[in-house]
DNA sequence: ATCCAGGCCATTGTATACGCTTTCGTTGCC
DNA sequence: GGCAACGAAAGCGTATACAATGGCCTGGAT
């Protein structure tokens, strides 16, 4: 029974160890930025494990992963689940982004080349499209790596990766305290930036996406009502 | 031998789990920020393991904690080692830092106290005790320290991290690129930065923040000059 | 009937064991 | 004499097994 039947784990396991987990990884953290795993779901070890076929310690390592870029929380002895961020992180990761993506849209204005601009288009139609068939999911994604892959053309590794995690935990946020069918980003935003980028004008193009964060800021219901017994609530009320 | 000759592993072991894992961890990350261990020295987990008297597991997890945070490089089958920055990570760290730091300068300026300022003279003085004592290891990990703090007084719990997370970065850049004997702060750049806050100029505090880390990063030797034989080169010469 | 206590179960934390890859040393051949 | 190939050893990657802790359910007492 053990080795008959699953011939092809053990050849998996030996051609591609390291990319294996990472798809994994990938899968977890796409489920989270996608809102297919709400903030406060529950991730057991033994579960993960056996969906894809791998055992608790490959999990575990993922999970640590997921936890220190805080799309996960790892209690003690309680295990790990979905991170649910607080109004005070809510406030920091925007304040965060505020001052890193409007800080490199003058350098992203320099460096931007005719390739780049029509990845960006391609990027924003995409999400427009996702946006107008009702795949919420696929646009929450998408509008995350349009902000991600805009840093990135800064040329800066370090911040472009900051400010991946950024918009990975404002996925979250979202989750929480946002209005349900109303996406954070306006579906033209991204085009109107990308048509200040493509003139050079990095000013404008940080004072457009100082707008655009602050109307997503804004169009959140901030409410830390519940204090001691949030969970009951949020779980009853969704 | 096994049981006998030591009953406190299994005393500790019970009692303080997680926290033995973080003073781990944090013996570890201080080596590697007091240049302890310097950029390119291998970490066998074995060896690790056995030093600090647990198993490979736990040595495991840490190690991927420092991966993450850039501190240590995760070689697919070679195991880890204290990373070795390159010139364009180096830059990327110094712009990423001038535009965080100086960023957060106008609210720390804002919020800081008394209590606050007593604090930031009370670590300058340490800082500048240890420099003129010869402790260098002392000396670069409170600079770190500093700045860290004082990006945690903005408030912004968020960008406080990814500061320190800099600054550990910042410290491995210099132990690579610094020249030796010349620091990176200057002992009484920290102490004027405590005045302009004091005085609630954060605009001057920012533009000498700005030069601070300028003055850092002009006395570094950036040259990449090996590409592919550079560890025989870097151990002989140091 | 409700509350408290004790035991059971579920789940994580840790260690150990095994397999595989990589690397270094040696030997043989050119 | 140098280079290449083979073999042995060392270290990492993964899985499995065991131990400990916290929650939950049940039973009894008030």
């Amino acid at each position: 029974m053990p080795a008959a039947e699953r011939p092809k784990r053990r050849l998996g396991k030996n051609g591609d160890g390291a990319e294996r987990h990472d798809a994994i990884y990938r899968h977890i953290s796409d489920a989270i930025i996608e809102h297919r795993l709400k903030p406060g779901a529950r991730l057991r070890e033994d579960a993960l494990a056996e969906v894809f076929g791998v055992s608790r310690t490959g999990i575990r390592k993922i999970l640590q992963r997921l936890a220190l870029e805080q799309l996960v929380t790892l209690t003690p002895r309680r295990g790990a689940s979905v991170t649910r961020p607080t109004a005070d992180e809510a406030k920091d990761v925007f304040d965060a982004r505020q001052m890193v993506e409007c800080g490199l849209m003058p350098e992203v204005a320099r460096r931007i080349t005719a390739a780049d601009l029509r990845g960006l288009r391609d990027m924003a139609r995409r999400e427009r499209e996702a946006l107008r068939a009702g795949e919420q999911s696929a646009a929450i994604k998408l509008s995350a790596a349009f902000h991600e892959r805009l840093a990135r053309l800064s040329g800066n590794a370090t911040l472009a990766e900051f400010v991946g995690r950024l918009c990975s935990r404002s996925s979250l946020i979202l989750a929480v305290y946002g209005n349900t069918g109303h996406l954070g980003c306006e579906s033209h935003d991204h085009d109107d930036l990308i048509r200040f980028l493509e003139e050079g004008n990095g000013e404008r193009a940080a004072a457009f996406m100082s707008r655009h964060l602050k109307a997503i800021e804004a169009s959140l219901s901030i409410t830390e009502a519940e204090e001691e017994a949030p969970d009951l609530h949020q779980i009853f009320s969704g």
